[in-house]
DNA sequence: ACCTAATCGAGACGGTACGTCTGGTCTTCCG
DNA sequence: CGGAAGACCAGACGTACCGTCTCGATTAGGT
């Protein structure tokens, strides 16, 4: 998805912006956040350890500690990447679409990286308002923004109707958002259990139309 | 809901059934599991200590340990307790039954010991096969039970076609349950957004009928 | 000297008196002292961590802070013991029992543990008010209390007059001890140079008698 | 004392003698170690940094870095010249002259910089021998050199005998200075009591005569 | 008027030790 | 024997300095 607006992965913020003392080594920031990913299929978050990261990265704790102030900032950043892959396909019709990018995000949910950051950097964010906000800002947005193209899409074809005024249009979009997001999280992440393209197929159905066995209202 | 079958937080079935020495003080089990809720509430998931829970309590923590074998367990017994209060109603209609049990989901979802415990135990049951199993038996189980009795309600109101058989019908509940519990858990604790009656409302079309603005197919 | 009034090395009289919980490990408190020394003589006092000497004794750092709340504390203690060495003989004049106990100081003072600690310990009393105390009480006063025997035995011989009052014989107490033991210190340790037995005679006489070479006053 | 052969505080002799690129900032030297005094003086010897004293002294750690190898090096420099301020009085009497110079001693040594900076020097320099080779250069031999004054001008007024040969003459200067030197410091910065006139006349005393009290032998 | 070279500030870098905290286990005594 | 107390080992935490390095910007002397 979207290469459009997007740094490689950028730590902190904070930092001074132009050059005085020494420069940031870019190299560390891709070490990092490399070890990070890696450390996290391997270990989980419980296994997760600052100290760790920054052995594997062969970078010191201090370096680590300047960019990210703790364990939870630096894995938004290191998993926010991988949700760059997702992308809203142009396949024709809205169904086959929402089909699409349903399954691409069950893929993502179903790396371990994904699978052992993902519910743990959300039950953080509950707590921490600064995190649920880069939370927001890194993952979550960008995944709404393929709602938004999916919909605007399907209007294009005909499929939706036209916004009537863009605050409906925006809690349209919401409540589509967190009922996939929702739903599938909660399938593979909770439950436990696969998401086949059976599956898929009958969630989008679920989306599109009544609840199935729905006796003629 | 379903005091059915349902022990008041038996802590680790485990224990020497009988009694040889001194009977375990059930003063104890109570004291552990309130202190550990409100500990929730104050402290969020981060912040519940075993130590800090058995000080609490005043208890020894070797008794917390001879009772539930880590953090995790312990936390799944006491939020479970607050998952029984969840009812099914019979109001008279399909759309009024879930509108009322997504109302009480979220009112429980609401509560800082719910909100700091759930996608804390989610993430570590993701690790976690026998936590996974524990969740699920505890707190997801008697969930589900709802969405099965709401069927059921709807069916004999004839709101909804019967049953064809069983695997169907079970795999209709589970999609159903996983799409009410993760778009709610969603929005409140990803999304970080309030669960009005509207949302609700709204919610609730989008699961009984074509998606809003769907031109006619 | 003096093994009448004197504990083991007792660490923390802080700690509980008697036992409700499980007893402190006698055993770690040897095993703590013994590392402390060992690495002081390999390593010096730079040299010496907190850490290092847990994993030397087999302990958990934990362990070690819970009897001395630092590095100054625990090395006190660890060289302390090997001030109980020091014994007071009585060979018969002043003059043996003194060229005897300084040589005994030299001796000690030889050793790279007390060579790395001493100093260290002294620099670090200068700000702390605590640790000098406790040094004194551990270290200085055990060495002033030679003196103190060494003065008693000189009188009984006839060699010294006896007291006039208290408050005279403790001045010059502690002046002869401050020249005994800052001389040997700074000859041993701040010019480095050996303190063989003829400078240890020559000291001995200027303490005994006017300066050499001091024409008749 | 002695400004004949003193340089102003030359930080580090290995720098290129000549001048190709820019020179050296006099300025910083002096701000450093007037910086290094202050820190010595509020902070002590622990609490003193070497970013600190950059930081105090508006210098980057790299400029100090490049004249003084180390914290002991500077702290050596910056203390030595507070040694310069001693000097020998000829007072007419050998008594006056070292209770003169012992005053003096006194109360170089009741100055927090030196309390701070002097016995952690000699404890460093225990192990060092580098270190301890500039602590006598720049410390001890200037101290050394009061003692030999004094001793000159006793011999010349007629108070002690002129020296037999070199070597007997140094050996009499080195226990002398080791005893004064070493029994101030030790009474000040080890039992932590004060050097008042009557002690210093005291131990003039002890210096001069036999001990007191001593029977006739 | 240029070079050349060492200096300056700032600050990031890889390390290491710190002292604290928590997790689970164990050992003791009391009822 | 159960329970309270608390010591035990293990190891991660986040911070502070260490001494080195890499920058861009000065600041001289030598041509």
């Amino acid at each position: 998805m979207a290469p459009t607006t997007q740094q490689p992965a950028a730590p902190d913020q904070t930092a001074p912006p132009r050059g005085k003392g020494r420069p940031r080594s870019a190299a560390a920031d891709r070490a990092i956040l490399d070890a990070t990913r890696e450390a996290l299929a391997e270990l989980g978050w419980g296994g997760l350890t600052m100290g760790h990261v920054a052995t594997r990265a062969g970078v010191a704790k201090t370096t680590l500690y300047r960019r990210w102030p703790s364990k939870n900032e630096l894995v938004v950043d290191a998993v926010a990447s991988l949700f760059d892959e997702l992308e809203m396909a142009d396949l024709g019709s809205l169904r086959a679409d929402i089909e699409a990018v349903v399954g691409q995000f069950a893929g993502l949910l179903a790396r371990p990286e994904t699978q052992a950051a993902l519910l743990a950097l959300f039950a953080e964010g509950t707590r921490d308002p600064l995190l649920r906000r880069r939370i927001r800002e890194r993952i979550v947005d960008p995944q709404k923004h393929l709602v938004r193209l999916g919909r605007a899409q399907a209007q294009q074809r005909g499929e939706l109707r036209p916004d009537r005024d863009a605050a409906t249009a925006c809690e349209e979009i919401d409540i589509i958002f967190d009922t996939i997001a929702g739903t599938v999280e909660h399938r593979m992440l909770v439950s436990g259990e696969p998401v086949t393209p059976e599956w898929i197929h009958r969630f989008t159905t679920l989306l599109l139309s009544p609840l199935p066995g729905l006796a003629e209202q």
